[in-house]
DNA sequence: ATGGTCGACCATCGA
């Protein structure tokens, strides 16, 4: 079994890029943010001809998330439990969706940006991640052997080698102490992150501009957090390096989880 | 030496 995520940048403009790697992948489930577009402009058709089954939540063009799935999507969540929200006036924003998939509750996220230290937007994302946190708990007391896996963009880079040059990042978002608290928050509340002990060091994102891919000059920030038993069934993890390459590419690259299969 | 992008949409915002 094959569950992955990726940031794709908008799904209209990268349709092609998507099908294509979801067909010679192998992935089974693939968490999709960023689909910069509302429900009625989702793609489905593409998806349903290569059976997969596609759950997604645009309200506009902003933001987006979706889970398509070809072992199964049922129980389609559209926000988490006391997610906050953004504007005036105030409302939910198309950043999280969740859906069991093969008996995994697999939650597309994305987390926002934070603009920069002291913006609104970054208060937003600390209480963002702080609700997630919270969210989570509750969904771990009420089932400790549940199967959940937190995967997308977390628009934080929580170690100094998350980043190409920590000096880049002085007094910018991302890389923040309270930014890395709420991370490791979620992470203390029973979510480990799986890919950092198969991938010690690695990208997942290149900024489009001053040539950053050509310089290898990334950051990590697409991750999985999962509970203790999905942690249990992972068995290999993969960053697609490739999907950054050419015309046409995401900004951030596929993080491929490889499942062991369920033990009866 | 410095800067070099995209995609939403169609003037600017967001990342």
């Amino acid at each position: 079994m094959r569950v992955a995520t990726w940031n794709v940048n908008s799904i209209r403009a990268r349709l092609d890029r998507v099908t294509a790697w979801l067909e010679r992948s192998g992935t089974d489930v693939l968490a999709m943010q960023e689909t910069k577009c509302a429900d009625d402009a989702f793609p489905y058709l593409p998806f349903e001809a290569l059976g997969y089954e596609v759950a997604h939540h645009g309200l506009n063009q902003w933001n987006g998330v979706a889970i398509a799935s070809r072992v199964g999507l049922t129980d389609v969540h559209r926000a988490f439990p006391g997610q906050p929200g953004w504007g005036d006036p105030a409302g939910v924003e198309a950043r999280a969706i969740g859906a069991t998939c093969a008996g995994l509750r697999i939650w597309s996220l994305y987390v926002p940006n934070g603009r920069t230290l002291g913006d609104p937007h970054y208060e937003y994302k600390l209480a963002w991640l702080a609700a997630l946190r919270e969210a989570g708990t509750g969904w771990l007391t009420a089932d400790p052997a549940a199967m959940i896996a937190l995967v997308g963009d977390w628009n934080v880079a929580p170690r100094d080698d998350d980043v190409w040059d920590m000096s880049v990042f002085e007094g910018a978002t991302h890389v923040s102490p309270p930014e890395r608290a709420a991370f490791a928050a979620i992470e203390a509340a029973g979510f480990a992150e799986v890919t950092r002990a198969h991938l010690p060091q690695v990208y997942t994102y290149w900024d489009y501009q001053r040539l950053r891919f050509p310089r290898n000059e990334g950051m990590r920030i697409d991750f999985a957090l999962t509970s203790t038993g999905f942690a249990e069934r992972v068995r290999g993890v993969a960053v697609d390096r490739n999907e950054r390459k050419g015309k046409g590419a995401s900004d951030h690259v596929p993080v491929v989880l490889e499942l062991d299969p369920p033990t009866l």
